[in-house]
DNA sequence: ATAGGGTTAG
């Protein structure tokens, strides 16, 4: 084989599949022509590249009928299947599967899994019960890829393919497990994903792998490090990119930059920080735990990067609050020639909505709009909870307005969002009239929490109440959001005793109340004079936010107690060392109870400190 | 030929 072949392969195996292209588009204008085994090879690189458009197939393609190679059985059947990878060129890839005067198993596979990646499992199932006509047997990787089908959301569909791999017997075949791990963990079916993979006696790292990235979907981060250690103590297996890929998502998740820097490290001596999905998860990993610098030496120092570590470095500036240096990522992308996609949008967007920066917010969207793409919802949305943080209810109503032209406006995600604008720039009919236009309720609790917050910001507890109870009676699921709104409504319209059973409905619903939970009760309590009670609940938890002391302390400034308001003063100190409001209301404390003294001390305890700057803003748009 | 991975709204 010549050198020009092995890198071509070597390209493909780190998944360079658009670097390894141009690599042979060079060798092409040079008129090398590549061997019979690295065409599979390209056509692989082009299926995996032709979700996004076909014409490297079309231009290989062509290429390969030049040089005769077309004829050749593997090479016809990677070149169906790269045309069956997109939708768009899917009946090229019929056309040719139809021309095959006897199509192999490969083919039929070949075309199924194209169903399976496209979301059309209707199709796949059609095609697998043609197999049985042309005298040809299903095997294990017509099982798998029939698991593979991306538009699979029902853990019974899994059954039934699962089903089907016993009676060819091929249920333990590697590809076949992998995929029902994967097929399993996609529905949320755990339970079943778990016992599928500790049955199996023959693992493979992409078994692992598999069963690692299930557990991260679900929510099970720390159970990603159990069955690394397991891999790692068995040496059954060795970890892959693609399994420090997991670990590395997992340290994000749990925002453990520690353990992250860890991984790091070994992902150093595995030589493994070249891979693209490597640097895209360790830049991911840094951003989220508050490291950008470390997120942007990783990324400046590798060679590789693609639109995702692009758009992976974006974000990760915006969520570290360093917006300008976001924009000069960006502006590098352009300049280095990578399209942004509707996700960079989203991040700049999306993160300047955050912020509260509109102009620039909207600056951008104006941007993505001249580049041509299509404001898609989640955009759109994030437009929306900008207008909602800054109570701009002008530009808020021409977004339902854009909305309700392109036939968006029912979207849960959206109209939780719009739900959220009206209550936040205190239109409470509007809200209420969004709410009504839905007859059938999105089951998403996020769209009732909307409506009970909404209603407890505006001061309409009795409302607040009465949604909750509309949620209840539809049986939507409440979490900890809701809860957090509820008792914050019974908090401030003084209904102690109902406040009291909603807590104890927290645990009788499955859920553990969180810090913020106890918060809310304490100053229930607080508010109400009863701050025995409310300080022998802060002593339950085992670290509790500085905001629950903050609510001890306002009951004590209300019912002047200075004896628990030092205490709480005291504790909030060393938090915040930083902050002078808990000295602040201490000394009003002492000031209502006429003791000058103590007056002094703390007034002189705020200024040895230097703490005595205090400034405050507020906006409103005034229509 | 077929399986496993990273970014992204309320």
């Amino acid at each position: 084989m010549k050198n020009s072949d092995i890198t071509v392969t070597k390209l493909v195996a780190n998944g360079l599949y658009k670097q390894a292209l141009q690599f042979y588009s060079k060798l092409h204008s040079s008129s090398h022509t590549p061997n019979s085994f690295t065409f599979p090879i390209l056509l692989k690189a082009c299926s995996n590249l032709s979700y996004n458009s076909p014409s490297q197939t079309q231009i290989l393609h062509a290429h390969l009928f030049k040089t005769g190679f077309h004829s050749h059985p593997h090479t016809s059947t990677a070149l169906t299947a790269s045309y069956a990878a997109n939708s768009r060129s899917f009946p090229d890839a019929f056309k040719l599967f139809d021309e095959m005067p006897q199509p192999t198993i490969t083919a039929f596979n070949a075309v199924l899994s194209g169903h399976s990646r496209n979301g059309t499992r209707g199709e796949a199932i059609v095609l697998f019960h043609k197999i049985g006509l042309w005298n040809l047997r299903p095997n294990s990787v017509t099982i798998a890829s029939l698991l593979a089908a991306r538009d699979i959301k029902n853990e019974s569909h899994v059954q039934q393919v699962h089903c089907l791999g016993l009676k060819l017997g091929v249920e333990f075949d590697v590809y076949v497990s992998t995929s029902l791990v994967t097929g399993y963990s996609k529905c949320g079916g755990l339970i079943s994903s778990n016992k599928v993979f500790e049955n199996l006696q023959v693992k493979n790292v992409v078994t692992y792998n598999a069963f690692m990235s299930g557990l991260l979907q679900n929510g099970f981060p720390r159970l990603v490090f159990h069955v690394f250690k397991d891999m790692m103590m068995s040496l059954e297996q060795k970890p892959n990119m693609v399994t420090l890929v997991s670990v590395i998502s997992a340290c994000a998740t749990l925002l453990n930059i520690h353990l992250g820097k860890q991984v790091h490290g070994l992902s150093m001596k595995m030589e493994a920080c070249d891979h693209v999905m490597v640097v895209t998860s360790l830049v991911d990993m840094y951003s989220k735990c508050g490291c950008w610098g470390f997120a942007f030496d990783v990324f400046n120092e590798s060679k590789t990067r693609n639109l995702i570590t692009w758009n992976s470095m974006i974000a990760g500036m915006m969520m570290n609050s360093e917006s300008e240096r976001a924009v000069e990522v960006f502006e590098r992308m352009i300049d280095e020639g990578v399209l942004p996609d509707p996700a960079t949008w989203n991040s700049l967007i999306g993160g300047f909505a955050q912020k509260g920066v509109f102009v620039e917010a909207f600056k951008y969207f104006r941007k993505m709009l001249c580049a041509g793409v299509a404001p898609c919802l989640k955009i759109v949305t994030s437009l929306l909870s900008a207008c909602a943080d800054s109570s701009l209810l002008q530009s808020g109503k021409e977004i339902h307005g854009y909305a309700l032209r392109i036939c968006v406006d029912k979207d849960d995600f959206f109209a939780t969002a719009l739900v959220d604008m009206y209550m936040k720039c205190g239109c409470v009919s509007l809200a209420r009239f969004v709410f009504d236009q839905f007859e059938a309720k999105p089951a998403d609790p996020a769209f009732w929490n909307a409506m009970i917050g909404g209603y407890g910001r505006n001061g309409d507890y009795e409302s607040a109440f009465e949604i909750y109870d509309e949620m209840l009676a539809e049986m939507v699921q409440p979490n900890g959001v809701t809860f957090v709104s509820v008792l914050s409504a019974c908090s401030h319209s003084g209904q102690v005793e109902r406040g009291l059973h909603v807590f104890k409905m927290i645990r009788e619903s499955g859920l553990d109340p969180k810090p913020e939970h106890f918060g809310c009760v304490v100053d229930l309590l607080g508010r109400s004079g009863r701050l025995g009670e409310a300080r022998d609940l802060v002593h339950e938890l085992a670290e509790p936010p500085a905001s629950v002391f903050y609510s001890l302390l306002g009951a004590c400034r209300c019912y002047l107690d200075s004896n628990l308001g030092e205490e709480m003063a005291m504790k909030l100190l060393d938090m915040e060392p930083e902050n002078p409001a808990p000295l602040v209301v201490l000394s009003n404390i002492y000031a209502a109870l006429g003791r000058w003294r103590e007056v002094e001390r703390i007034r002189g305890l705020i200024t040895d400190k230097g703490l005595d700057k205090l400034s405050a803003v507020s906006m409103i748009e005034v229509a």
